[in-house]
DNA sequence: TTGACAATTTAACACCGTTAAGTCGATCCT
DNA sequence: AGGATCGACTTAACGGTGTTAAATTGTCAA
């Protein structure tokens, strides 16, 4: 059932996704989803929830990489994956709280990973949440850009961005880093933040 | 005007950011604010250009920096406050485009910095976007957590956490590290991008 | 057959963003 | 001076939203 509503997420986007539109797919009237749901953000909640759960083989990172920083790589790599097929993937994703502890596998297999690699149980934390503080910003701003299956938005014509910043040189050009090519542009930033948190080891 | 909404913001919230409180505080009916603006995204949008304008002195780096690390880590501290000023700031802030040019001067001037300090252009662009989508995605998950002024939100109490992960001894105990003393936290994870961040150049 | 109970529908509520049409006062033109 | 112009606002209303209360249906047990 969040199930249905998590799918229909990518038809209608996160405006679109009315409590009636749920209910029309489900071949129910809008206050019937009332039995199984205190309010719409427990739907909400129950389909991040459902979102991980779709995704944990991903998330734990591969049992088999050669050192934490290969983990900590993939395991990154799969939360981006898994942001990124849902339509506004990422605010749904960090505006709600988990209803259960699936979530939980992966986060305990990560932070093995890491103590077992010498990081303290506290340095561990902050590793994994600076990495997820990262990616999830990264496709916050790669989903609000609005650049769906390929292609750039609206309002984010490089050309015409670059006119109005005639007077910044430098923002102007970065444009192309920041619009263009994320999925490179993400790996860059992932192996600089996964080289700096080793620093917390 | 998009001012006013801006400081109601941190009385009402996101959600209870209507147009007609909007109006009410402004002394005038709600369609009234149609006569400004296109929609209510075109306000959101000038609130959040209004944002930055606010915060810009703290936003370039200090100017007398002794390293684009030091330079680096000054803006994303002023970029972190910013977003913390108001409630569901980096909210609002991620989800809007600038309506004006006026983000681009504390822009262009750290990516000055960047490049004089030896980084490729779009390495610069690149450094600066990952610090930058490590700041916003920790901020947005502090403010999803809804500790507001000093204190904990609901469900979030730690006790209760850990005994709900009673199985994830690891993940269990990386509640403290994520949930409290969340400046600390975001100091620690904001010094390993720094310095992961150097090896882009 | 009756009763209980889960699951749903019908009807309605207050509120939301938004549009259309009308109002009011200042300013400008002749 | 007197009418036209126009910016800034109000009044009224529309469709749509999340949500609640009450009535209804279907199913299975005693």
């Amino acid at each position: 059932m969040a199930s249905v509503a998590l799918d229909l997420l990518n038809e209608t986007g996160l405006d679109g996704l009315t409590l009636r539109a749920i209910a029309k797919e489900l071949d129910v009237k809008a206050p019937a989803l009332y039995w199984h749901f205190k309010d719409k953000q427990a739907l909400l909640d129950e389909m991040a929830t459902e979102m991980v759960r779709r995704a944990a083989p991903g998330l734990g990172g591969d049992a088999d990489a050669a050192d934490w920083q290969a983990s900590l790589t993939s395991a990154m790599h799969g939360l981006r994956r898994m942001l990124l097929r849902y339509r506004d993937g990422a605010k749904v994703y960090s505006g709600t709280r988990f209803t259960d502890t699936s979530y939980a596998v992966p986060v305990e297999a990560q932070l093995r990973t890491l103590t077992e690699a010498g990081f303290a149980p506290a340095a561990a934390a902050r590793a994994l949440l600076t990495a997820t503080s990262y990616t999830v910003g990264h496709v916050i701003e790669e989903q609000a850009t609005g650049a769906g299956p390929g292609g750039v938005a609206e309002g984010y014509d490089l050309a015409a961005r670059a006119e109005r910043l005639r007077d910044f040189p430098l923002a102007a050009a970065a444009g192309e880093e920041m619009f263009q090519n994320h999925d490179a542009g993400f790996e860059a930033g992932l192996a600089a933040v996964v080289a700096g948190v080793g620093a917390l080891r």
